[in-house]
DNA sequence: CCACATACCTCGCGATGCTATGCATATACA
DNA sequence: TGTATATGCATAGCATCGCGAGGTATGTGG
């Protein structure tokens, strides 16, 4: 996957996955490959440091636990971040209509 | 619309205007904006220097002509820029493929 | 005469994803 | 015992790229 087309939409996956209902970054990664049809391998380089800037935007709320001997860090969604959720999917479905009407493709719900 | 979006994506699509036929710069935006259904408006910053990196890895070749009383550089793309758009355009149905697949969505051709 | 459209260009900034690196623990296997 | 693999978090520095701002130039219309 090219990773520079992932410019911006990195963020608005990980609300997503998170939105389901409170995650940490090592399952992240898995739900994103999964749910991507192992297109999307989301590198850590990019997972904590968007984590982080999310939480600064109080979009996310960490937590640490503690399972089986390791440390996890697990994020949830405020309110504030639904709705950034919700304004990023209208975004990105404009964006990719707007791609579609250049490149001559007709989509649609299916 | 959210600028971080277009990136890696501007390439594509200012190749396909151009393998419509030759084009130039000032042409490209407007074709670029009516086809985006006035969603993309590429700006002289982001423009000449994708066009100039274009040139640089003989994806796209130039020529200037005149037209009352007007410059106008004209850019074509190669035989190599036919194969690298239609892989770019791979890239972009799987890409959004896959961000639609994170987002519970089903998109089709219609 | 001056605003606006047309037409090209570059510099430097900010944002963002990645590689590389580091730290730590549990499990499986030799 | 040691060692590879999976789990789990984090940062520093690099490269890329779109954009705003600024510069140059001509034609047209008020």
């Amino acid at each position: 996957m090219d990773t520079k087309l992932l410019n911006g939409t990195l963020e608005m996956l990980m609300l997503e996955v998170i939105s389901d209902g409170p995650s940490y970054g090592y399952q992240i990664v898995q739900t994103v490959l999964s749910r991507s049809n192992g297109h999307f391998e989301l590198k850590e380089g990019s997972l904590y440091p968007a984590l982080h800037r999310l939480e600064r935007q109080k979009l996310l709320e960490s937590y640490w636990t503690e399972f089986e001997g390791r440390r996890r860090k697990y994020y949830k969604v405020t309110s504030a971040g639904r709705k950034a959720l919700a304004a990023r999917r209208k975004e990105w479905q404009a964006f990719a209509e707007g791609v579609n009407g250049v490149l001559g493709m007709q989509y649609g719900l299916a």
